[in-house]
DNA sequence: CCTCATTCTGAAAATGAATTTCACTATACG
DNA sequence: CGTATAGTGAAATTCATTTTCAGAATGAGG
Protein backbone atom coordinates (compact mmCIF):
# COMPACT_ATOMS: atom_id res chain seq x y z
CA UNK A 1 0.00 0.00 0.00
CA UNK A 2 2.61 2.31 0.55
CA UNK A 3 4.52 1.45 -2.39
CA UNK A 4 1.31 1.95 -4.24
CA UNK A 5 1.08 5.35 -2.99
CA UNK A 6 4.53 6.21 -3.74
CA UNK A 7 3.93 5.03 -7.02
CA UNK A 8 0.95 7.40 -7.54
CA UNK A 9 2.53 10.27 -6.05
CA UNK A 10 6.11 9.88 -8.49
CA UNK A 11 3.54 9.29 -11.54
CA UNK A 12 1.77 12.01 -10.12
CA UNK A 13 5.01 14.58 -10.22
CA UNK A 14 6.13 12.91 -13.57
CA UNK A 15 3.12 14.04 -15.68
CA UNK A 16 3.04 17.15 -14.36
CA UNK A 17 6.75 17.94 -15.27
CA UNK A 18 7.42 18.32 -11.54
CA UNK A 19 11.14 17.49 -10.01
CA UNK A 20 11.80 14.69 -7.68
CA UNK A 21 14.17 16.11 -4.58
CA UNK A 22 15.39 14.67 -1.80
CA UNK A 23 12.91 16.98 0.36
CA UNK A 24 9.80 15.41 -1.17
CA UNK A 25 10.60 12.07 -0.45
CA UNK A 26 11.54 12.71 2.78
CA UNK A 27 8.53 14.21 3.80
CA UNK A 28 6.43 11.29 1.56
CA UNK A 29 8.49 8.92 3.57
CA UNK A 30 7.44 10.26 7.26
CA UNK A 31 3.64 11.25 6.07
CA UNK A 32 3.28 7.77 4.66
CA UNK A 33 4.83 5.69 7.74
CA UNK A 34 2.50 7.68 9.94
CA UNK A 35 -1.06 6.83 10.87
CA UNK A 36 -2.11 9.97 12.43
CA UNK A 37 -4.44 12.73 11.21
CA UNK A 38 -1.32 15.26 11.04
CA UNK A 39 -1.27 18.78 10.93
CA UNK A 40 1.48 20.81 8.73
CA UNK A 41 3.27 21.79 11.84
CA UNK A 42 3.01 18.57 13.59
CA UNK A 43 4.40 16.59 10.50
CA UNK A 44 7.43 19.80 10.34
CA UNK A 45 8.39 19.35 14.14
CA UNK A 46 8.63 15.83 13.27
CA UNK A 47 10.64 16.26 10.11
CA UNK A 48 13.24 18.84 11.92
CA UNK A 49 13.92 16.18 14.24
CA UNK A 50 16.46 14.03 11.71
CA UNK A 51 18.90 16.07 9.57
CA UNK A 52 18.96 17.69 7.32
CA UNK A 53 16.31 19.69 8.25
CA UNK A 54 13.40 20.67 6.17
CA UNK A 55 11.25 24.06 5.96
CA UNK A 56 8.11 24.53 7.14
CA UNK A 57 6.39 25.82 3.76
CA UNK A 58 8.05 22.94 1.87
CA UNK A 59 5.94 20.34 3.98
CA UNK A 60 3.09 22.91 3.50
CA UNK A 61 3.61 22.68 -0.42
CA UNK A 62 4.45 18.65 -0.50
CA UNK A 63 0.97 18.25 1.48
CA UNK A 64 -0.77 20.44 -1.07
CA UNK A 65 0.62 18.12 -3.54
CA UNK A 66 0.00 15.05 -1.90
CA UNK A 67 -3.75 16.05 -1.57
CA UNK A 68 -3.32 16.99 -5.54
CA UNK A 69 -1.95 13.73 -6.22
CA UNK A 70 -4.83 11.72 -4.61
CA UNK A 71 -2.62 9.77 -1.91
CA UNK A 72 -3.81 12.34 0.61
CA UNK A 73 -7.27 13.81 2.08
CA UNK A 74 -7.36 17.41 3.71
CA UNK A 75 -9.85 18.27 6.90
CA UNK A 76 -10.46 20.73 9.44
CA UNK A 77 -11.45 19.42 12.16
CA UNK A 78 -12.10 22.43 14.13
CA UNK A 79 -8.73 23.11 16.16
CA UNK A 80 -7.85 25.31 13.93
CA UNK A 81 -4.72 23.55 12.00
CA UNK A 82 -5.27 21.55 8.74
CA UNK A 83 -4.70 18.10 8.59
CA UNK A 84 -3.65 15.74 6.68
CA UNK A 85 -4.04 12.03 6.16
CA UNK A 86 -2.63 9.32 3.42
CA UNK A 87 -5.69 7.58 1.29
CA UNK A 88 -6.08 5.74 -1.70
CA UNK A 89 -8.74 6.75 -4.48
CA UNK A 90 -12.00 4.29 -4.15
CA UNK A 91 -11.37 4.10 -0.19
CA UNK A 92 -13.27 6.14 2.38
CA UNK A 93 -14.06 6.66 5.69
CA UNK A 94 -15.16 9.31 8.15
CA UNK A 95 -14.25 10.49 11.47
CA UNK A 96 -14.99 10.49 15.24
CA UNK A 97 -13.51 13.23 16.79
CA UNK A 98 -12.97 13.41 21.01
CA UNK A 99 -13.17 16.83 22.25
CA UNK A 100 -11.44 16.15 25.39
CA UNK A 101 -8.19 14.15 24.26
CA UNK A 102 -8.09 15.17 20.88
CA UNK A 103 -7.97 11.44 18.92
CA UNK A 104 -9.20 10.44 16.14
CA UNK A 105 -11.02 7.45 15.31
CA UNK A 106 -12.36 5.76 12.17
CA UNK A 107 -15.25 4.40 10.64
CA UNK A 108 -17.24 3.77 7.34
CA UNK A 109 -20.65 2.40 6.60
CA UNK A 110 -22.38 2.19 3.91
CA UNK A 111 -25.78 1.96 4.74
CA UNK A 112 -25.31 6.18 5.38
CA UNK A 113 -23.53 6.73 2.43
CA UNK A 114 -26.71 4.97 -0.03
CA UNK A 115 -28.36 7.51 1.86
CA UNK A 116 -26.52 10.77 1.55
CA UNK A 117 -26.90 9.78 -2.51
CA UNK A 118 -30.80 9.57 -2.12
CA UNK A 119 -30.87 13.07 -0.46
CA UNK A 120 -28.41 14.76 -3.13
CA UNK A 121 -30.79 12.90 -5.96
CA UNK A 122 -33.86 14.17 -4.46
CA UNK A 123 -32.19 17.54 -4.22
CA UNK A 124 -30.63 17.25 -7.81
CA UNK A 125 -27.55 18.20 -6.30
CA UNK A 126 -24.64 16.37 -7.69
CA UNK A 127 -22.16 15.13 -4.63
CA UNK A 128 -18.33 15.87 -4.79
CA UNK A 129 -17.63 14.17 -1.49
CA UNK A 130 -18.72 15.20 2.15
CA UNK A 131 -17.79 15.53 5.38
CA UNK A 132 -19.44 13.38 8.33
CA UNK A 133 -17.69 13.86 11.66
CA UNK A 134 -18.86 12.87 15.47
CA UNK A 135 -17.67 14.73 18.23
CA UNK A 136 -18.13 13.47 21.65
CA UNK A 137 -15.75 11.82 24.47
CA UNK A 138 -13.98 8.74 23.33
CA UNK A 139 -14.25 5.93 25.48
CA UNK A 140 -10.60 6.38 27.34
CA UNK A 141 -12.04 9.73 28.14
CA UNK A 142 -15.05 8.76 29.37
CA UNK A 143 -13.24 6.04 31.74
CA UNK A 144 -10.92 8.92 32.79
CA UNK A 145 -13.98 10.86 33.47
CA UNK A 146 -15.71 8.25 36.02
CA UNK A 147 -12.04 7.47 37.75
CA UNK A 148 -11.63 10.58 38.75
CA UNK A 149 -15.29 10.84 40.78
CA UNK B 1 -40.87 31.28 17.05
CA UNK B 2 -38.77 34.54 16.71
CA UNK B 3 -40.37 35.62 19.83
CA UNK B 4 -39.09 32.14 21.18
CA UNK B 5 -35.73 32.69 20.23
CA UNK B 6 -35.57 35.93 21.63
CA UNK B 7 -37.19 35.18 24.83
CA UNK B 8 -34.28 32.19 25.03
CA UNK B 9 -31.85 35.07 24.35
CA UNK B 10 -33.32 37.35 26.99
CA UNK B 11 -33.11 34.50 29.38
CA UNK B 12 -30.23 34.01 28.50
CA UNK B 13 -28.17 37.61 29.24
CA UNK B 14 -30.32 37.54 32.57
CA UNK B 15 -29.49 34.05 34.19
CA UNK B 16 -25.50 35.19 33.30
CA UNK B 17 -26.13 38.73 34.33
CA UNK B 18 -25.51 40.44 31.25
CA UNK B 19 -26.79 43.73 30.23
CA UNK B 20 -29.45 44.27 27.40
CA UNK B 21 -28.39 46.93 24.94
CA UNK B 22 -29.17 48.27 22.10
CA UNK B 23 -26.63 46.86 20.14
CA UNK B 24 -27.27 43.09 21.02
CA UNK B 25 -31.43 44.27 19.96
CA UNK B 26 -30.09 45.19 16.73
CA UNK B 27 -28.32 42.28 15.90
CA UNK B 28 -30.59 39.93 17.20
CA UNK B 29 -33.36 41.55 14.63
CA UNK B 30 -31.45 41.50 11.88
CA UNK B 31 -30.08 37.73 12.65
CA UNK B 32 -33.90 36.20 13.14
CA UNK B 33 -34.73 37.87 9.99
CA UNK B 34 -32.11 36.54 7.99
CA UNK B 35 -32.76 33.28 6.36
CA UNK B 36 -29.60 32.86 5.64
CA UNK B 37 -26.02 31.19 7.27
CA UNK B 38 -24.47 34.23 7.63
CA UNK B 39 -20.75 35.24 8.38
CA UNK B 40 -19.80 38.11 10.69
CA UNK B 41 -19.03 40.01 8.21
CA UNK B 42 -22.03 39.91 6.29
CA UNK B 43 -24.03 40.88 8.91
CA UNK B 44 -21.97 43.19 9.92
CA UNK B 45 -21.95 45.15 6.62
CA UNK B 46 -25.71 44.53 6.51
CA UNK B 47 -25.93 46.06 9.60
CA UNK B 48 -24.15 48.96 8.80
CA UNK B 49 -26.51 50.01 5.73
CA UNK B 50 -28.91 51.28 8.54
CA UNK B 51 -28.37 53.69 11.58
CA UNK B 52 -26.72 53.89 13.94
CA UNK B 53 -23.79 51.88 13.27
CA UNK B 54 -22.46 48.67 15.07
CA UNK B 55 -18.93 47.42 15.26
CA UNK B 56 -17.83 44.57 13.53
CA UNK B 57 -16.26 43.11 17.48
CA UNK B 58 -19.61 43.84 18.74
CA UNK B 59 -21.25 41.56 15.78
CA UNK B 60 -18.32 39.24 16.46
CA UNK B 61 -18.76 38.67 20.35
CA UNK B 62 -22.57 39.31 19.98
CA UNK B 63 -22.65 35.88 17.51
CA UNK B 64 -20.97 34.18 19.59
CA UNK B 65 -23.25 34.90 23.06
CA UNK B 66 -26.53 33.35 20.65
CA UNK B 67 -24.31 30.33 19.67
CA UNK B 68 -23.47 30.05 24.00
CA UNK B 69 -27.71 30.59 24.38
CA UNK B 70 -28.84 27.97 22.20
CA UNK B 71 -30.67 30.19 19.50
CA UNK B 72 -27.40 29.97 17.24
CA UNK B 73 -24.78 27.00 15.97
CA UNK B 74 -21.58 28.32 14.33
CA UNK B 75 -20.43 26.55 10.83
CA UNK B 76 -17.20 26.22 8.91
CA UNK B 77 -17.96 25.46 5.32
CA UNK B 78 -14.51 25.67 4.20
CA UNK B 79 -14.34 29.39 3.21
CA UNK B 80 -12.53 30.73 5.49
CA UNK B 81 -15.34 32.61 6.99
CA UNK B 82 -17.29 31.44 10.22
CA UNK B 83 -20.84 31.51 9.44
CA UNK B 84 -24.10 30.94 11.74
CA UNK B 85 -27.74 30.58 11.69
CA UNK B 86 -30.55 30.34 13.86
CA UNK B 87 -32.15 27.32 15.16
CA UNK B 88 -34.17 26.09 18.33
CA UNK B 89 -32.57 23.84 20.43
CA UNK B 90 -33.76 19.99 19.76
CA UNK B 91 -34.05 20.89 16.10
CA UNK B 92 -31.36 19.76 13.77
CA UNK B 93 -30.63 19.64 10.09
CA UNK B 94 -27.44 19.05 7.90
CA UNK B 95 -26.77 20.62 4.69
CA UNK B 96 -26.02 20.54 1.03
CA UNK B 97 -23.15 23.00 -0.04
CA UNK B 98 -22.62 23.78 -3.59
CA UNK B 99 -19.27 24.75 -4.38
CA UNK B 100 -19.77 26.83 -7.32
CA UNK B 101 -22.15 29.41 -6.41
CA UNK B 102 -22.05 28.54 -2.35
CA UNK B 103 -25.75 28.34 -1.80
CA UNK B 104 -26.60 26.00 1.12
CA UNK B 105 -29.43 23.79 1.81
CA UNK B 106 -31.04 21.95 4.22
CA UNK B 107 -31.56 18.66 5.05
CA UNK B 108 -32.63 16.35 7.71
CA UNK B 109 -32.91 12.28 8.05
CA UNK B 110 -33.45 10.23 11.04
CA UNK B 111 -32.38 6.90 9.31
CA UNK B 112 -28.69 8.63 9.06
CA UNK B 113 -29.13 10.15 12.85
CA UNK B 114 -29.84 6.45 14.39
CA UNK B 115 -27.40 4.68 12.20
CA UNK B 116 -24.18 7.61 13.83
CA UNK B 117 -25.73 6.75 17.18
CA UNK B 118 -25.02 2.80 16.44
CA UNK B 119 -21.57 3.95 15.34
CA UNK B 120 -20.71 5.84 18.31
CA UNK B 121 -22.46 2.91 20.94
CA UNK B 122 -20.21 0.19 19.43
CA UNK B 123 -17.05 2.82 19.79
CA UNK B 124 -18.14 3.43 23.25
CA UNK B 125 -18.14 7.02 21.88
CA UNK B 126 -20.34 9.53 23.51
CA UNK B 127 -21.43 12.01 21.04
CA UNK B 128 -22.02 15.48 21.34
CA UNK B 129 -22.51 17.16 18.22
CA UNK B 130 -21.82 16.12 14.60
CA UNK B 131 -21.18 17.74 11.19
CA UNK B 132 -22.34 16.04 8.14
CA UNK B 133 -21.96 18.36 5.22
CA UNK B 134 -22.33 17.00 1.17
CA UNK B 135 -20.59 18.99 -1.10
CA UNK B 136 -20.70 19.32 -4.90
CA UNK B 137 -22.95 21.00 -7.51
CA UNK B 138 -26.45 22.08 -6.86
CA UNK B 139 -29.74 22.01 -9.10
CA UNK B 140 -29.20 25.28 -10.82
CA UNK B 141 -25.68 25.64 -11.19
CA UNK B 142 -25.90 22.05 -12.90
CA UNK B 143 -28.57 23.02 -14.84
CA UNK B 144 -25.91 26.24 -15.79
CA UNK B 145 -23.37 24.17 -16.99
CA UNK B 146 -25.66 22.35 -19.04
CA UNK B 147 -26.71 25.59 -20.82
CA UNK B 148 -23.68 26.75 -21.48
CA UNK B 149 -22.48 23.71 -23.89
C1' DC C 1 -34.33 60.04 39.96
C1' DC C 2 -28.94 59.64 41.52
C1' DT C 3 -24.82 56.53 42.43
C1' DC C 4 -21.58 53.63 41.04
C1' DA C 5 -20.09 48.88 40.31
C1' DT C 6 -20.35 46.19 36.52
C1' DT C 7 -20.74 45.28 31.86
C1' DC C 8 -20.43 46.84 27.05
C1' DT C 9 -18.58 48.98 23.03
C1' DG C 10 -15.53 49.62 19.25
C1' DA C 11 -11.09 51.18 17.44
C1' DA C 12 -6.78 49.52 17.40
C1' DA C 13 -3.49 46.08 18.17
C1' DA C 14 -2.29 41.26 18.42
C1' DT C 15 -2.56 36.56 17.05
C1' DG C 16 -1.77 32.64 14.33
C1' DA C 17 -2.30 29.66 10.53
C1' DA C 18 -2.05 29.87 5.73
C1' DT C 19 -0.06 31.77 1.67
C1' DT C 20 3.08 34.52 -1.24
C1' DT C 21 7.47 36.52 -2.44
C1' DC C 22 12.01 36.28 -3.93
C1' DA C 23 16.94 35.32 -4.13
C1' DC C 24 19.29 31.38 -4.35
C1' DT C 25 19.75 26.25 -5.31
C1' DA C 26 18.79 21.74 -7.27
C1' DT C 27 17.13 18.87 -10.91
C1' DA C 28 17.03 16.81 -15.33
C1' DC C 29 17.21 16.64 -20.18
C1' DG C 30 20.13 17.02 -24.06
C1' DC D 1 28.67 19.73 -18.59
C1' DG D 2 25.15 23.63 -19.81
C1' DT D 3 21.17 25.58 -19.03
C1' DA D 4 16.19 25.97 -18.77
C1' DT D 5 12.96 24.95 -15.45
C1' DA D 6 11.32 23.87 -11.04
C1' DG D 7 12.20 23.81 -5.91
C1' DT D 8 13.55 25.59 -1.47
C1' DG D 9 13.10 28.22 2.67
C1' DA D 10 13.42 32.53 5.29
C1' DA D 11 10.97 36.42 5.50
C1' DA D 12 7.07 39.07 4.49
C1' DT D 13 2.17 39.21 3.79
C1' DT D 14 -2.61 38.12 4.25
C1' DC D 15 -6.77 37.69 6.53
C1' DA D 16 -10.16 36.16 9.74
C1' DT D 17 -10.36 35.91 14.43
C1' DT D 18 -9.43 37.29 19.06
C1' DT D 19 -7.66 40.38 22.66
C1' DT D 20 -6.85 44.82 24.73
C1' DC D 21 -8.17 48.98 26.73
C1' DA D 22 -10.20 53.49 27.56
C1' DG D 23 -14.41 55.61 27.45
C1' DA D 24 -19.70 54.79 27.44
C1' DA D 25 -23.90 52.56 28.85
C1' DT D 26 -26.65 49.77 31.96
C1' DG D 27 -29.26 48.78 35.97
C1' DA D 28 -29.58 47.43 40.98
C1' DG D 29 -29.75 49.67 45.16
C1' DG D 30 -30.40 53.82 47.63
MN1 LIG E 1 -9.02 9.16 8.76
MN1 LIG F 1 -28.87 25.35 8.16
ZN1 LIG G 1 -10.64 11.28 24.23
ZN1 LIG H 1 -24.82 26.21 -6.95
Amino acid sequence: MKLVKKKIFQDFIAARGLKSTRQRDVILEAFLDSDRHLSIEELYLHLRGGNPTIGYVTVYRTLKLFAESGIAREFQFGDGQTRYEHVVKGEHHDHLVCVRCGAISEFSNDAIEAIQDEIATSHGFHIQYHKMELYGVCAACAAEAVEAL
